[in-house]
DNA sequence: CCATCGAGGTTCAAATTTGAACCTGCCGGT
DNA sequence: ACCGGCAGGTTCAAATTTGAACCTCGATGG
């Protein structure tokens, strides 16, 4: 069998800066939503997808599609957020197992309150860092990866 | 004051292609270790880093550094690695407070068991997907975003 | 119509992560 | 030599995440 194909120092120093870049940013965009508005990155994103869904809500399976997390602990962030009043569950009229979570009025103005910085800080940490060049090669690259890495998503 | 400046349609896909490729990526590299050896992706990480280090070994402050995660956090899992018998815990000479991580033989032998799928899938998912190009915009932009954040690391 | 399979969510226990104390012991200033 | 401050790690409780098991229905093929 061949020997393991190593990365050269050009390779690894991209996947460094990918994995580094990634955890980093995370922990700046928590950190400010936390002390901003008391949500987290994922709790403001899950906001996000409500906001622009029709009617302002979605299922949770679709959610769970949309975000990256495992189905069980969606439904703990729902919970915690509509213990927080932004967000609401009803269940569906045509499929009893079904649960739609909606983005409430409170939620509303959340992410109006949240958005304004957490945009701020994306723009300061990545946007503004990159030229607009570099910018649409991250685009184009890092959504072809993540394009593939969902088609071939082992079905759990 | 002015409008938050939105991001505009090129900037949004940057910006979610980053994210999504970057928890995907996670998300996958975890299990496959996990599957492969019994190791996540962090456990494999420190390993690499004591690897590389002078005498295999570092400090729990220096380790600390280079992830991305909290104190406690590495003390939790050097508790675990060295549970498994693949790292140790040595004492410092000159100063009684610190103290080393020491990559046993075991932890030799994981990693080399480890790093061969390890790296391939790094490969398939990410290195093999880009052109060279690409490889090199994101090695130089998302670096020097790697950069400047931990250089306005706020210090706790 | 009936048995099954599988989708949609939740629950539960176990593993992990985080942040805030908390100990010790190094160090600089007085 | 003595004190206050801070660096290096650990501990602890609380919050989160994960995966597996479970429950309830909807859809499908006989």
């Amino acid at each position: 069998m061949a020997e393991p194909q190593w990365l050269n120092e050009d390779e690894l120093r991209a996947w460094y800066a990918f994995v580094a870049a990634g955890a980093l940013m995370n922990r700046r965009l928590d950190q400010q939503l936390k002390e901003d508005v008391g949500i987290t990155h994922l709790q403001y994103e899950i906001l996000v997808r409500l906001d622009a869904a029709k009617d302002r809500e979605l299922r949770m399976s679709e959610l769970a599609g949309a975000l990256l997390n495992s189905k069980s602990g969606l439904t703990y962030q729902i919970t915690q957020l509509e213990k927080a009043g932004l967000v609401a569950r009803r269940s569906c009229a045509s499929d009893v197992r079904a649960v739609y979570a909606g983005l409430t009025d409170a939620g509303r103005s959340m992410l109006e309150r949240a958005a304004p910085g957490h945009v701020a800080l994306v723009r300061e940490l990545l946007i503004d860092v990159l030229t607009p060049g570099q910018l649409a090669t991250v685009a184009d690259g890092l959504g072809e990866v993540t394009r593939r890495m969902q088609e071939s998503e082992a079905p759990r």
